[in-house]
DNA sequence: CCGTATCCAACTAGATACTG
DNA sequence: CAGTATCTAGTTGGATACGG
């Protein structure tokens, strides 16, 4: 990597060497990532579609199977608002006690593969990561006495 | 992985009949996608990432780029993290006045293909989600007598 | 069992001003 | 240009209590 000190101003048209992979030509409609990142980027979701692709689900179970003990509430507005996005499908009982069920529509099925492709991800440069944050860190600690103290 | 329309397992009920797709085994390790949710799930990190496949960019020309008019502080706080994680290289010219390059790591470069299909997914399935949350807005707010007006 | 309602703590992000 | 420092507002999430 030498670019060069001496020209300030490399010339920047032959930027993308490679493919841009994904650009976004319309920043008015702001892509779509922010649409999924919206929809599981929040602390629970993620993990009740993880739990529902595994199967069928009733309230306490779900409750139950996502780690970090999510509240009632949480749990609550995370489910209402798959529902309503039309990830998950709720089923209620009148039974005594009631009973509802949940599960995966074809679209929240979907999901999945992408959700199992972020932890794919996740898991393949986690070392990596890890390895540069400590880097970082140390060098963005107070180093102690580069070389001749006091 | 016949994870396409192979061989067709009975259609369930909604029971997993076919593989889960993605399961955490272990609830203790959160599988991996708390990971990368933490680190795109903001409000920023993600446009700054796309913005950045498409080549080298300077501080002020990422402000200008990412759509919402990001803050200087946001900014420098989103880039600052995804150096941090190896996500984005940060190059210093000491000129005056001071320019700054910022640029995607190889790293940073495998993100993109997750956020082109995050991208996909949000894309093709927009349609369906804007009718579910239609169709589930008119059938939780007061329903004015079922069928019969006035 | 399956929620809803209320209150409160924590975190995130924006506006603004200032520095090198 | 490229940040940093403060302060404040808005949002998210948790605890708890209660209702169907």
């Amino acid at each position: 990597m030498s670019v060069g000190h001496t020209a300030v101003t490399t010339p920047r048209t032959g930027e993308p060497v490679t493919e841009p992979v994904i650009a976004c030509d319309t920043p008015q409609e702001e892509c779509g990532v922010r649409d999924v990142l919206d929809r599981l980027g929040d602390k629970w979701s993620v993990y009740v579609i993880v739990e529902l692709a595994s199967g069928i689900r009733r309230f306490r179970e779900l409750q139950r199977a996502v780690p970090g003990n999510i509240s009632q509430r949480m749990l609550t507005l995370t489910v209402r608002r798959l529902e309503r996005d039309g990830l998950v499908r709720r089923t209620v009982y009148p039974t005594v006690p009631p009973q509802v069920e949940y599960q995966l529509t074809d679209t929240g099925h979907s999901l999945t593969h992408l959700v199992k492709a972020l932890a794919d991800w996740s898991i393949a440069h986690r070392p990596t990561i890890a390895a540069s944050q400590t880097a970082w860190d140390a060098a963005h600690t107070e180093p102690p006495t580069t070389g001749a103290p006091s």
